[in-house]
RNA sequence: GGCGGGGUAGCAAAGUGGUAAUGCACUGGUCUGCAAAACCGGUAUGCGCGGGUUCAAUUCCCGCCCCCGCCUCCA
């Protein structure tokens, strides 16, 4: 079965067959790495991975590509900022988004290629665009793309010439731009001159020493990976324009291919109903959510739990919601026994739930039929085969969706005194003296521990 | 203003031309000395508002209101 998956230039589902005819081949623009990733930053990927995941699983084969973000005004300020070279500073927050990446279980890229290390292909990619017409130079040694050159600019945002003309009509009455302004204000950079406060970060060009612009970078390195043509280029809604209409019109008028041949965006996350930013002090990392005790696990089930291209909700009760999903999840994963186990991974009784998936990535949809099909399955009374069945099911799902559900609550040491005190209520308890039995229970409350009773049987853990 | 995404129960969020999945919360029951845990149930006459088409609309059409994003370097 085929993902259909919506697309942004035609604006309408298409199933996605790989153009070679065997592996789905893909870029995402990756993090800029001057800061710590945010759960917004996150939800992008987090659905990137999911895609991956489907195609996987249906059979597909994929090349996944994404890249640094390591050169920039941004992290060019921030690391002299912080007193450290570039390459160290974004080496340290690559780090730090790794080791993000990794809790929240995503698959690593085929290939993360980095700006910085790209340079030589940046630069013949410009020669070829300045070659070809579709470049200028301008007389303190940058170089800017061409916008009028390419008929195409503006079909994947959809913004009509007036927006585009309207910058024009700026830049030529601007009477403080220096005396290298561009020809036109949508016109955008290709390579950066050389600027004092670039300190130390400059690389040599025909043009002089400078920097590459920043929209080149991804052109440039999917150019390398994945050819002229490939097959789906992703990334948040926010870089449709201008990033991805610079890419478009960049890559095509370089090469003689089409570029990506179907776009997926991920609509952003917000935040307690409104815009995530740092001054409503709703911006939260990971590390963030973790030390308020929530997993990983946790908080890439809230990420998955929206459909892809609706705005999603983000909250603190959401997070709660995500626990209870996969305890829940967890818990018939367990009543299944342990014999259920086993190593073929078929969709089976959540067939349904796979179907969903496919359907343009439904994760909301699909979660619910998981659960339906939960709620409708009686573990006690299935036959072996049934219960391997329902294992294999609903842990295929479980991978194409990148949950792992909670281990069992890991043996914790328990204390000596609060197994007597444990013990003693117990006794009490068999004993009916039910006031001696209520305080006990009570004192290892206040010690931060539950009793979890059963028939002829206790248990005793951490709240 | 232009373009795009949304407005469905207390919260979150699917879906459909024929009467609303799912998770949380809430609530009833079983169990329990009482709880907790666990298990089994229940909970939207209604899908932003107003019209229209239709035997039938939350789902299609028209108008309006509100929220979010983009409109030159923010996932």
């Amino acid at each position: 079965m085929a993902l259909i998956l919506h697309d942004t230039l035609t604006r309408e589902p298409r199933a996605l067959t790989p153009l070679d005819g065997k592996t789905l081949r893909f870029y995402c623009c990756g993090p800029t790495v001057y800061g710590p990733a945010h759960i917004g930053n996150f939800r992008t990927f987090v659905a990137q991975d999911v895609f991956r995941r489907t195609l996987e699983m249906g059979g597909l084969p994929t090349l996944h590509v994404r890249n640094l973000t390591d050169v920039d005004d941004k992290t060019i300020r921030d690391s002299q900022k912080a007193g450290q070279s570039l390459a160290d500073f974004t080496r340290y927050w690559t780090g730090k988004f790794h080791a993000d990446c990794t809790a929240l279980n995503l698959l690593p890229p085929h290939v993360e290629p980095s700006a910085v290390t790209h340079i030589p292909h940046q630069v013949r990619m410009i020669e070829t665009l300045v070659k070809r017409g579709h470049a200028y130079t301008t007389g303190d040694g940058s170089v800017y793309f061409k916008v009028s050159s390419f008929a195409d600019y503006g079909r994947l945002s959809h913004l009509e010439d007036r927006e585009l003309r309207l910058g024009a009509t700026v830049a030529s009455n601007a009477t403080d731009s220096d005396e290298y302004s561009k020809d036109s204000l949508a016109d955008f950079a290709l390579w950066k001159a050389r600027k004092p406060e670039d300190g130390e970060n400059f690389w040599p060009s025909p043009w002089g020493e400078g920097r590459p612009g920043w929209h080149l970078e991804c052109s440039a390195m999917a150019l390398e990976y994945l050819g002229e043509d490939f097959d789906v280029h992703s990334g948040g809604v926010d870089l449709i324009f201008p990033h991805h209409e610079n890419e478009i019109a960049q890559s095509c008028c370089a090469t003689h291919g089409k570029f990506a041949h179907h776009w997926f965006h991920v609509t952003h996350l917000m935040v307690d109903g409104g815009k995530m930013s740092k001054s409503l002090g709703n911006l939260y990392t990971l590390e963030d959510l973790q030390k308020r005790g929530y997993s990983p696990a946790e908080v890439r089930y809230v990420l998955i739990s929206g459909y892809y291209s609706a705005p999603l909700n983000f909250t603190f009760h959401s997070l709660d919601a995500a626990r209870q999903a996969l305890q829940k999840l967890a818990k018939f994963a367990k009543a299944l026994g342990d014999a259920a186990k086993n190593n073929t991974l078929i969709p089976g009784p959540f067939q349904e739930a796979w179907d969903t998936l496919n359907s343009d990535l439904n994760v909301p949809g699909a979660l619910g039929a998981i659960f339906a099909t939960i709620n409708k399955t009686k573990p006690s009374t299935l036959t072996a085969e049934q219960a391997q069945q329902a294992w294999s099911g609903l842990h295929f799902m479980l991978k194409a969706l990148g949950l792992n559900i909670p281990a069992e609550a890991e043996e914790v040491e328990i204390p000596a005194e609060i197994i007597a005190l444990a013990e003693a209520r117990w006794q009490a308890k068999l004993a009916k003296d039910w006031p001696a039995a209520d305080v006990a229970r009570k004192e290892l409350d206040a010690a931060g521990w539950v009793i979890k009773d059963s028939k002829d049987s206790y248990q005793v853990v951490k709240k």
